[in-house]
DNA sequence: GCTCCTCCATACGCCTCCGTATGGAGGATG
DNA sequence: CATCCTCCATACGGAGGCGTATGGAGGAGC
């Protein structure tokens, strides 16, 4: 059996900050609470206010983890495609099916809309978003578009994305399945892309 | 003055599933609560206990009002155009300006978002999703493309839009302003509609 | 083996919201 | 003017969340 008996191992800051964003990625922000994460953990309140300082610090760590996690990976991910692929359609080819491959993405960002001017959610939000902006825009200019070009086809590709993700995740069965989904991935890429 | 002196008129159900609707709009399904809805309007719980069974009750009646209003006020508005007219152009230039023009437009989507799989909101965003999709896909139908063409570009429009919505109200500064606004919804309306 | 330091459980008071009980003001109705 | 019915205020109990106080278990270091 495991090593350890009956006495278990410590919990971190990251486990609270983790099991958080896996809460506000599911229920919302409202079920980023103390005591029912603490439920979650098989611990109390007491190891709470212990690494943090109170749900605010929670909430703060959960969006810097999402952070971390959803917009630095993909990002790093295009960066280190060869150069001479086509990065534009392999990124949005990667995030589209992402939305629906794996259940969580796109999910935090949706369940950040109703609190978007949050003096917490706010700045993390329009940190991502300028950043993922950035990088479609950077992917247009490379293909010879002129400044403004590229910012207007960034754009509609970002917002084509957002509502992608939240047609995926609130009425699924909108969106088709199978090899008609890749079908319609391949002609939304193409569609933006072109 | 007004006829009343001192009394106020009675409070009826639609004032209060209208507070309620306002208070979603503005802070997501969670401010939707009985006492503080009261608060705004100058009475307490019991009166809202007089004309409701309850919370799950006033819920249901802010979202009545929102399909009410917000799908079926556009869809009218479209089907009223004069049939020679370019009603997919009109819809979608409708649409993508409202979200910026009247600050509530497509804000009620998004604070739905968190609880897409709420026992009371799915059905209603069910509802809604297919009669704009179905509404979408008949314009695209009426300019001779074939069923399935027409169900993708439908998809397609449908998830700017929502990405548009998401967009102009979490991170307004993103989007363009001005005639450069007016420039942009231009090109996303000959990409959509092409 | 004693001490200290880390990590956490328990217990408490407070606040906010839900739902219920109860009574009362005020117009309608005879 | 007495009565009834509509609409609502007040007051209460309960649930669940936040933050604090306090003590204790258990390993690290000497």
């Amino acid at each position: 059996m495991t090593p350890a008996k009956s006495s278990r191992t410590p919990l971190t800051a990251d486990d609270w900050s983790a099991a958080a964003l896996a809460a506000l990625e599911r229920n919302g922000l409202a079920a980023v609470a103390v005591e029912p994460i603490a439920k979650t953990l098989g611990a109390t309140k007491g190891s709470f206010y212990w690494h943090f300082s109170g749900r605010d610090d929670l909430v703060s760590a959960a969006l810097a983890l999402w952070e971390r996690r959803d917009t630095d990976g993909v990002i790093a991910a295009i960066d280190r495609a060869r150069d001479d692929d086509d990065r534009l359609r392999l990124l949005l080819r990667i995030v589209l099916s992402a939305v629906v491959a794996s259940p969580g993405a796109g999910a935090i960002e949706l369940a950040l809309q109703p609190h978007a001017s949050h003096p917490l959610v706010a700045p993390v939000l329009a940190r991502v978003t300028r950043r993922r902006m950035s990088t479609l825009e950077a992917l247009y200019a490379e293909r010879g578009l002129t400044s403004d070009e590229a910012r207007d086809r960034a754009l509609l590709a970002y917002t084509a994305y957002l509502g992608h993700a939240q047609l995926a995740h609130a009425t699924p069965d909108r969106l088709p399945k199978g090899t008609a989904f890749t079908a319609y991935v391949d002609r939304v890429v193409e569609s933006l892309a072109a």
